[in-house]
RNA sequence: CGGGGCGUGGCGCAGUCCGGUAGCGCACCUGGUUUGGGACCAGGGAGCCGGAGGUUCAAAUCCUCUCGCCCCGACCA
């Protein structure tokens, strides 16, 4: 490909709107530009990109013995209503009428799909295990969109439904995609972080994510180094200390507290530290009041409470409820005095000996209160948010906290949808019975923001070499035509090797051809200039090597046997072309 | 959805307080000189200042409404 005749927009300054480096890069380098508001447009350079991420993803799933569909993107509402997620999605997904006002939705996610498409094709258990998939767009109408094409309102999912006779054929499947996802993103380039997770709102049990640490990440992990367990923070767990507490229980007394509402405000006024508090917390869950009670040094860790009350709809209650409910203003809650409400505790509630918590009186707290005495715990769980510093479930060690994007998710989805939706199968009895499910998908476009937040500098991205655009971006700096024919020479000799090169045969000057070179930043960069005028010397040079000054100067034979090598790696799936650069001489 | 910020040639911005004929840098076009880390000179094209309404002799600038975009939050009582 000619420069010359290419659409290559880059730019030199960072586009306002971005504030990511992925995102700067991705527009500064001429691989996106934004149609409007999680919304983007890949040019030609991006586009590639796109395609070689989607054709690695396609090639491992084919190799797990997956098969690939299209699914429609405009789904009828009908699939979403016998599963019941017609009412239960939400906003994120966009419905709309046709002119006969039939309802659809652009599909978020393809389960009713797949489950509806599956049904009419198999029926008996010879057809298992089954395992499909797509390369399709999907649609969100996500509250907020967000660093480029990290977050967009669309975006490209490989999306694949696994189907089993039973939980065994499951866990293999799942055991199998776990395989695929690893080999699929080390291919690209990528190092991850498989993590436990929740399973969101597609319904499920175990699950896990495929996590890329960047601080940029809008998910927190809480990760062991002293052993393997990794968790988002959704469904962390962590070791209690046991504490023993020695005070002797008091008797309950009230407190007058004029506006001391917040923790914060509770800890300077009673002169102790925040775990004494019992923090009470209202919130609706399907339309009802619930307390959540936890030490007043915890976070509420609100999905865990959710998926404890199977809620489907979960918000923190607003003042008004929080008034009627506890007959005070917000800020003097407490579970105390037969308080009517389902209250659920912590496991780390029952710990607390001569607690501090609000008396459902205005300007009221009450002190030394005590489980067992001055109320009960009926309902407890694990509702709090495990942070940097707790003890790791598994060995007790402490853990640390980093952040992470999550591009591929993988779970084990059950019968949700096979029951939901009736897609059976015969067994060898000749009884139906239904199929359970898994389900796995890859965020395409977000992976490519993760190679680059991965992959960077100063000077721009450094591309691995599976999924770059170009192998080998080739300058050429002569000036007369007879240097110009020279340079055009070495390009038909990268096209001949099988190579995919881009020509920088612009009229411009070399400061501006190897600026955008390191911007663009494909792996091998060959420089025709006067080296090569005078003393027929190719300059060979790579992206990511330590030293922006590391040049090989090689002869046009050596050239060709360095080209042959090239193509030889990148077909053996290799990513970086640093041993062969070292050999060059 | 709440709070904050911003909309001015393709991109990045100034001008807005304090109304008076729209400007800078980059990019683009023409010609010339240049050519190993974002060259220079000269000339040129391109914006009804997000949109609508209002105030005024006069509005990018003031007022009202609206649309779009970005950031923060969705807050822990």
């Amino acid at each position: 490909m000619r420069l010359s005749r290419y659409i290559l927009p880059t730019m030199k300054e960072d586009p306002s709107d971005a504030v990511i480096v992925s995102h700067k890069l991705m527009m500064r380098a001429g691989l996106i530009r934004k149609e409007s508001a999680g919304m983007y447009i890949y040019l030609p350079l991006g586009f590639r990109v796109l395609r070689k991420i989607i054709n690695i993803v396609r090639e491992e799933m084919d190799r797990a013995g997956a098969f690939e569909f299209l699914m429609p993107e405009l789904t009828n509402a009908d699939l979403w209503k016998e599963s019941g997620r017609w009412d239960t999605m939400g906003p994120e997904m966009i419905r709309i009428k046709d002119r006969n006002s039939i309802e659809y939705a652009l599909a978020p996610t393809h389960e009713e799909a797949f489950t509806s498409a599956v049904r009419s094709l198999i029926s008996s258990y010879r057809d298992l295990p089954l395992n499909v998939y797509q390369i399709n767009t999907k649609f969100r109408d996500e509250i907020r969109p967000r660093f480029g094409v990290m977050r967009s309102k669309e975006f490209i999912m490989k999306d694949a439904y696994s189907f089993d006779i039973d939980e065994a054929g499951l866990e293999e499947s799942y055991q199998t995609m776990r395989k695929t996802y690893r080999r699929i993103f080390e291919r690209c380039g990528l190092e991850t972080i498989p993590v436990q997770a929740d399973t969101g709102s597609m319904g499920g049990s175990n699950s896990e994510e495929f996590m890329v640490a960047s601080e940029v990440g809008e998910e927190a992990l809480l990760i062991c180094k002293s052993c393997d367990y990794k968790a988002n923070q959704e469904r962390a767990e962590y070791l209690r200390a046991p504490e023993k507490n020695t005070e002797s229980i008091q008797k309950i007394e009230t407190v007058d507290t004029p506006n001391v509402r917040t923790i914060d405000d509770l800890v300077k006024f009673f002169n102790c530290s925040a775990d004494k508090f019992l923090k009470s917390i209202i919130y609706i869950a399907d339309n009802k009041p619930v307390m959540a009670v936890v030490p007043g040094s915890r976070e509420i860790n609100e999905l865990k409470l959710k998926n404890y009350l199977s809620a489907k709809e979960f918000e923190l209650a607003p003042n008004n409820v929080v008034e009627e409910v506890t007959a005070a203003p917000v800020g003097f809650a407490g579970p105390v005095n037969d308080f009517k409400i389902r209250t659920v505790f912590d496991i780390s509630v029952k710990e607390i000996v001569n607690g501090i918590t609000g008396a459902n009186i205005a300007d009221k707290h009450f002190k030394n209160v005590n489980p067992g005495h001055d109320f009960n715990i009926k309902d407890e769980t694990d509702i709090t948010i495990a942070v940097e510093g707790d003890m790791c479930p598994k060995c007790g060690k402490p853990m640390i906290v980093k952040r992470g994007i999550e591009v591929g998710h993988i779970f084990k989805l059950g019968y949700k949808y096979t029951k939901a939706m009736n897609l059976t199968v015969l067994n060898e009895n000749s009884k139906e019975i239904h199929p359970i499910m898994g389900c796995y998908g890859i965020g395409v476009n977000r992976t490519i923001a993760a190679v680059i937040e991965q992959n960077n500098d100063d000077r721009g991205i450094k591309w691995p070499l599976s999924i770059s655009p170009f192998h080998v971006h080739l300058i050429g700096l002569g000036k007369s035509g007879e240097e110009i024919k020279m340079a055009d020479e070495i390009y038909s000799a990268i096209i001949d090797s099988g190579l995919e090169v881009i020509y920088d045969d612009r009229k411009a000057s070399p400061g501006f051809k190897f600026a955008d070179a390191d911007l663009v930043g494909i792996p091998v960069k060959v420089t025709i200039g006067k080296s090569y005028f005078t003393n027929k010397e190719i300059e060979v040079k790579l992206r990511n090597s330590k030293d922006m000054k590391d040049i090989k100067k090689i002869s046009k034979e050596n050239f060709l046997i360095f080209l042959k090598d090239l193509k030889n790696l990148i077909d053996n799936e290799g990513n970086s072309a640093i041993e062969l650069f070292e050999k060059l001489n």
